[in-house]
Parts: C-alpha cells; structure tokens; sequence
DNA sequence: TTACTATTCAATTAATCGCTTGAATAATAG
DNA sequence: CTATTATTCAAGCGATTAATTGAATAGTAA
C-alpha cells in the first residue's frame, strides 16, 4: 500500500482510539462520575449498577486509551480523569444536546414526573444572587464537595438532607446542584425540600460547567 | 428498575451515538475531510479508498447521530458536518494528540522519511509574516480553497503545482498547508518545491486550526 | 419510453464488544 | 503464617459492527 495512505490509516487508528472509549453509555457514565472527582473501582460500581468486574474492565479501556489514569493507594486502586478529558467530555455533551433532539425529550418526560420542579440555568442564578439572597446548595456526596465546588455553596449531601433541614433558612430561597443537567441528586432535594415546605429550585449545570464558564470555584472544605 | 437508573440509561444511551459515530477511523477520516468543505459519496469514497457502498453506509451512521447532513442536489448527494461537529473533532484530535504518544511517533517516523521537510507551526509562521516576507500556498483541491482559507493565501492545488511552479518567486520564502497536521498534501508540495530549487516550508495547521485560533479566513477566490 | 449515473438497501461473513462467571493476584490485618 | 478485601485476569456466550457483494431506487438525459 502507498505510504501516504498508511500514515493516514495509522493516524486514524489512533484518534478512534479515543472514539472507542466513548462510545459506549456505560464508560461514559463512569467518565461523567470521575469528572466529579477521584474515585476506587468499588466506589464507580456502586453508583452505576455494573458489577465489580465489568467496572474494571470498563475502566482498563478508558486507561488504555489514555483518558484516564490509575493509582494503587493501599488496597484501593483510585483512578481520575486524565487531564483535558473533562473539557473533551463537555465539548460531547454539548454537541450531544445540541444535535441530538431526543436529549431534551428524555429529560422533560423525566421532569414531568416531577411536578412542581423548578430548573433554573447558571444565567438566571447569577441575577438572582445579584438582587435576592439565595442559599446554594451543593447536595453531592462530601468528597465531591471537597474535590472541587461552586463558591459560596454550602455541602449538604442529599443523604444528610432530612437531618439538616432544620439548619436552613425558610424565608431564603434554596439553590441546589449535583453534577450537571443529568443528575438526579438535585432533583431529589428539591422534590424534599418543596414539600417541606422551603422554597428550592435545582441549578442545571455543575462544577464543572461552572469552572468552563470561567465562574468561581474552591475547593477543600 | 428505578426510574432515576432508567433516565440516566436513557441519557448516556444518546451520549454513547455520539461517540459510536466517532469511533471507527474510517468515519473520522470522512469527517476531517468534510470539515473542509461538502462533498459528494463519490467524491469521499475517492479520497478515502473505500467502496461507495462502504462509504455512503459509514455516512449514514453519521447523519443517524446528526454529526452530518445531507442534500440532494440533482443526481448527487452532498453531504456537510453539521453546526459544532468541527469544533468537537478538534477537540477530540487535541485530547488524542496530547494523550497518545504514538501519534507523535506516527508523525515523526513518517517525516522521517521526507528528509529536509521543514515543518512550522503558527506561532513560527506569524512571526515570520511579521519580519520577512513569505508566500502562503493553499495546496489543497480548489473547492476546499473556495470554502475557506487561511486570509492572504494562493490556492495552488498540488495537482497543478508542477505548471504553476514559474509563476511562483525563488526569492520568497514559500509555505505551503492543507487540511491539517496529518494532511499530506503539503508534505509533497514542500517535497516537490525544494527539489526544484525553492525554499519552501510546510505548515501543520490547517483552516480550522486557524479559524479556531481566531485567525482571519476568508472564503470564495 | 430507454439508458445511464449516483446512491442506497439487503444479505452475508468475519471480527469485535459487553457482560458474566470463577479463578488469580496483591495488599493488609490478625 | 492464614484470612480478608479490592482488583484484575481469562474464558465463554450472545449481540453488534465493518466490509463486501449484488440488487434496487431515484434523478437525468436522449
């Protein structure tokens, strides 16, 4: 074969390399999870329902293919997103949602189910922090919180929610967030929290779109 | 199951299209071709070395995760990247170039054997707008020049090199691009002009490398 | 109408992929 | 040392995919 031809196969093969990795849902779910933050095979099985095998061997193509990276930490192999590969999976999603018309249908047959839900975006957030006082809440499980969050939001993670209640303010509105439009952990909070009577609505986006917004995230406690 | 568990399968379902049109080398050579401009099946099957059978089914996976479009224009069908499919493929070949080593070795074993190629990248070339003067030669197929092009570039299309080669000045230093770091038309051009006596450099960026950097393109002649 | 061209469809084959299962490995604790 | 825990490996099954081939469709021209 002409060589110029074999370079371009060869280079072609690579960048399918990445391709590959993506193109399966379950990977993706586990990609969308790391960008939260690092985290060990048992953790990653647990939240999306495969078993412990099939998560390490998911996670061994995405390392193979370089989009992520691993560490033995005791007995713990911890693994996070390689760097650039948040932006990549953002710059998917967002090509995802706009081109794909069945994105948007799927998430308002599973917010009709919800009623009384109410979805504001990072625009509609910043202007009600400008003329109102709001509470953001960041309802993710605390090792998220501390990864990486929005600044000034308050870690009350979905699981201790019923206990905190009675910390919380019920003349102030209440802002929550998880890991993006996707998430469900918001979604729960604001169900719980509107029938309790507080008046709470759920932050589409995430830290992460938040940090690509050039927005202001800490991290830490 | 769960409903949460059933939207969030839906959800990474319709990720996952995304990244099965992308994970086949073949589909992405299509894609970087079409990111230079609409083409005919005929006119991609041709560039590509696949059977028009191969070549209109790969772009029908495709358009079915609405990375293109088609239309029909009399006898042929054109086919064109839809709105932000470029900008994604960029961002893919920049996680996969950064991540991958074996693309850099690709790359380097194949100018290996081009010996005195000179290779520059943007940064190199503005600077040397700047202080000397040099002639840009887009040497790609005129209709890909049309579509858009580096501003203050010529289109020599390598076909017709050969007969343009009077026309061009000795004394100038000549740079000639394509469509990218993995184009190879470039790469002979820079072979057939240092032979005849220019001194000639090749570009790595391509159109949308410049357009992206924010850099002025221009189309039409 | 008929002939011709560009593209798509349908059926087939070989290769690859996702998931499961059970065994193997590696680090730690008693 | 043995037992325990977290992870990986290896084999196997069914489903999906890429590429090939030949037939079918749609638009154009005579």
């Amino acid at each position: 074969m002409n060589p110029n031809r074999r370079f371009k196969d060869e280079i072609y093969d690579q960048f399918s390399r990445i391709g590959k990795a993506v193109s399966s849902p379950k990977r993706l779910e586990l990609l969308d999870i790391l960008c939260q933050g690092e985290r060990t095979v048992e953790n990653l099985a647990n939240e999306t329902s495969l078993t412990i095998a099939n998560t390490s061997q998911h996670l061994q193509v995405l390392k193979n293919s370089r989009l992520v990276e691993q560490e033995k930490k005791g007995l713990y192999v911890v693994y996070r997103p390689a760097p650039m590969v948040c932006e990549f999976f953002l710059s998917m999603r967002k090509v995802a949602e706009n081109r794909i018309a069945e994105i948007e249908q799927i998430k308002n047959r599973f917010l009709e189910g919800k009623k009384g839900m109410e979805s504001i975006d990072r625009d509609a957030l910043i202007k009600r922090i400008q003329k109102e006082e709001v509470t953001i809440l960041d309802v993710r499980p605390p090792e998220e919180f501390r990864a990486g969050h929005i600044k000034g939001a308050v870690s009350v993670p979905l699981k201790e929610l019923g206990l905190m209640l009675t910390k919380l303010p019920k003349n102030k509105e209440i802002v929550a967030y998880c890991r993006g439009p996707y998430c469900v952990l918001s979604v729960e909070a604001v169900q719980l929290l509107n029938e309790k009577g507080y008046h709470a609505v759920r932050l589409e986006e995430g830290v992460q779109d938040w940090r690509a917004m050039g927005l202001p995230v800490a991290s830490g406690e």
